[in-house]
RNA sequence: CGGGGUAUGGUGCAACGGUAGCACGAACGGUUUGGGACCGUUUGAUCUCGGUUCGAAUCCGAGUACCCCGACCA
């Protein structure tokens, strides 16, 4: 990509009331747009993180068997007032349809997916079944904030699971919590993003949550001093002791939520009679369990955890480009640069060069770091002097010298 | 939803009740070129409605929007 004609533009002014780090470097360095109070645009490098964080997710979704499929954002106001959520669920958005119709904008959609599922699951022979989506929700929240951390539209990936027995069931909700560590592991949060026991508010006792540790997070949890979980501050008062090792010592931190699990039970199946036949004959309910990650909340928790004075540092996995070249003035520059960018691309390796003359070399490299690209590549006629071009990791503060020819044994 | 704050060019900020100004951006010309360089010219704004006043960006009222704290958060 070609900086000068990439559809973003860049502000080196602060945000005029930027209460958290993620939103002023992601509305500044041109990766989202604010449209209204808890709704955003992703702009191109917005969106291309988005995509990269979604296909981490798809990968690890269809390792545990996870089927994807894409259900419906406007909903029948019959399935929600069937389990009791059309009045109970206050951030559910409503709207008034032809008629005397009423709809619901999917703020979730086990209203959707238990009675689809019933079309297709009769025996224990049809089960276990595992589908997901990634898809925009809605939640009428009393207060958006935080930037693309509390939004009222955002992106979520939801799976949903269904068993014949708690056995399996529990089970495989193991091996999706362990597929939601490696997600976050690979996003570039592992280390700071704890299993989290929580409450499971109107489903179950108890529910995983996946938190990552930042000042900007809405949450409290108590992370235990001596294995790697958490624990919820809503549910701290009657767990003493870690569940995990019996260890009674915790750390307070604050964090934000960015996954979410829980055993559902047969909440959903029995509003909409989703039952199988069993072995012997009976028939008994489905047991659903759903699982969610909130894409673009997890975008933004990336750059809460990873960030410096001067801009986004984005962990390679998730970069809008792997590259950032950058061309300092000069006609052989340029020539230079341009063949360099041909033979970036051919080796398949993303890469977004800033070709632009007008403007002066601090302002590229500060330009650069706001946007945060891993690998910044900078040609100039110093470097080609040496027949060289200059790499340094927006992570590292180290500048390394290369030889042109050996530019792809570096990237 | 309760409480608080803010609202001025595209962005960030100024302006005692009396000529709306600065920086960034953008456009044009020129000089520069390894950390947001410089010179000149130009562009472009007081959230909406009402009130007070000779005169309102400024004071008052209502509305709207955004932000913050809290509550809420399958």
């Amino acid at each position: 990509m070609l900086q000068s004609k990439l559809f973003y533009k860049a502000n080196k002014n602060k945000t005029g009331n930027a209460e958290s780090v993620s939103h002023d470097l992601l509305v500044r360095a041109g990766y989202v747009d604010q449209l209204m109070a808890g709704v955003y645009s992703f702009l191109p490098l917005g969106f291309k993180v988005l995509k990269n964080i979604e296909g981490i997710i798809r990968k690890n979704m269809e390792m545990i068997d996870g089927q994807e499929l894409l259900l419906p954002s406007l909903h029948p106001k019959e399935n929600w007032v069937r389990t009791g959520r059309w009045d109970s669920l206050d951030v559910l958005f409503k709207l008034p349809g032809a008629g005397d119709k009423e709809y619901a904008l999917g703020s979730t959609h086990e209203e959707v997916v238990a009675p689809l599922a019933k079309k297709v699951i009769f025996s224990y022979k049809d089960l276990p079944l595992h589908v997901f989506q990634i898809q925009t929700k809605f939640r009428n929240e009393l207060r958006a904030k935080s930037g693309i951390l509390r939004t009222r539209e955002f992106i979520m990936k939801d799976l949903y699971s269904f068993y014949t027995n708690q056995e399996d069931f529990d089970v495989y909700y193991e091996k999706a919590a362990k597929a939601y560590e490696k997600i976050f592991k690979e996003c570039g949060i592992g280390k700071i993003t704890y299993r989290t026991l929580a409450s499971g508010g109107t489903f179950s006792k108890y529910s995983d949550e996946f938190q990552t540790i930042t000042d900007a997070g809405e949450d409290l949890i108590y992370v235990c001093t001596r294995c790697s979980l958490a624990i919820n501050k809503e549910i701290k008062a009657e767990t003493l002791k870690c569940t995990a090792c019996n260890n009674a010592e915790f750390e307070e931190k604050k964090a934000v939520e960015v996954g979410n699990i829980f055993k559902l039970g047969t909440k959903f199946s029995t509003p909409f009679d989703l039952k199988f036949t069993d072995r012997d004959g009976h028939d008994k309910p489905v047991l659903m369990g759903c699982y969610g990650i909130g894409l673009s909340r997890l975008m933004g928790a990336i750059v809460e955890a990873s960030h410096d004075e001067k801009g986004i540092i984005w962990p390679e996995s998730v970069a809008p480009f792997k590259v950032h070249l950058v061309s300092l003035p000069g006609a052989k520059v340029k020539t230079a640069a341009a063949k360099l960018y041909k033979s970036l691309q051919s080796a398949g390796i993303q890469v977004l060069w800033d070709e632009r003359e007008n403007k002066n070399p601090g302002e590229k490299f500060a330009e650069s770091d706001l946007l945060g690209i891993p690998l910044r590549v900078v040609v100039s006629e110093k470097t080609l002097e040496k027949n060289s071009v200059e790499l340094k990791e927006r992570a590292k503060d180290l500048m390394k010298l290369v030889k042109v020819k050996d530019i792809l044994k570096h990237v």
